[in-house]
DNA sequence: GCAGATCGTATGTTTCACAGACTATCTCAC
DNA sequence: GTGAGATAGTCTGTGAAACATACGATCTGC
């Protein structure tokens, strides 16, 4: 059986399909800080459940020193508020401002028709089910608490 | 029907799980140029039927001038070799050498064991079924010379 | 032979992720 | 209580990477 014909080609593929979504997504999202990354923070706020700014950085898998000034970006663009943690003032907790979310909403209907473009060469079930797929191999990079931790990384 | 529970996560989850490739496939590749992204090119060199180094970056979705050194340090590597096309001696025609043919046979294993790794939470069936699905969707994304030609990118 | 286009290269700028140090705060032992 | 160590968030510096721009070499058409 010849060796050299199936070559992976997930690799590239996951990458070039990654490459792609950012550049639809970020034509969208310019007005958003930080683009398509400072949408998905906002996204998690929105979605609720993240004690600190920390377990959101690990749910995203975005480095803490990079939260910080994504956080403020997003502060300072009327999106998100810092909120003290009265049980432990090490930690804010970040909340979504009525723009934040007013905001998220606009933008989610044009993103997920920017996806929909993206995902052009497949018909509807075969899209779902890719999303179906793609959300269980990442679910199965994420530990108990979400966190992201692929084999190789140093969490885990 | 509620409208913001069902909100996209494509593209975080396409995000997440390139980065975790990376991750991964880095630890691998790290004696590569340029890890990944110089894996990719090699694989798309042995592959073949690249006239230049401008097609072969359109192939990939890398900018020339990015081309340029990386292909040096493939070159410096041992891995390819810069040809001269004598019909057009502006193009450079990209081969690679015996030593990167056997490079490439050794890691190709190895990175196709960390893809399988990286898929752990998906059965065999769905792992095929994702890896074509991904497939035809970047092909999707190509023009009919296999250039990248996302919506919103500027060659289209 | 000349004008314009194309391939590859070189240069400068900007952005970005990551490591490390630092402050404030919490937890636990005693 | 008090002190040692751990944790949350921030700040700073460094290095890598992408991109635009400009340039020399070569091809194509007239």
């Amino acid at each position: 059986m010849g060796s050299a014909d199936n070559v992976t080609e997930l690799g590239p593929a996951l990458l070039t399909l990654g490459r792609a979504y950012l550049g639809v997504a970020g034509a969208i999202l310019d007005k958003v800080p930080h683009g398509p990354r400072g949408y998905h923070t906002l996204a998690a706020v929105i979605r609720g459940d993240h004690p600190s700014q920390l377990v959101l950085a690990g749910r995203l898998g975005i480095d803490r020193t990079v939260m910080t000034y994504l956080i403020d970006d997003l502060v300072t663009a009327g999106l998100v508020e810092r909120q003290l943690n009265p049980t432990d003032r090490r930690q804010r907790r970040i909340v979504a401002t009525p723009q934040g979310i007013q905001t998220m909403a606009e933008l989610d209907r044009r993103v997920r028709e920017a996806e929909e473009e993206l995902l052009g060469a497949l018909d509807l079930d075969e899209r779902e089910a890719f999303r179906d797929l793609l959300r269980r191999a990442v679910s199965g990079l994420r530990d108990s608490d979400g966190r992201l931790c692929y084999p190789g990384g140093d969490g885990c």
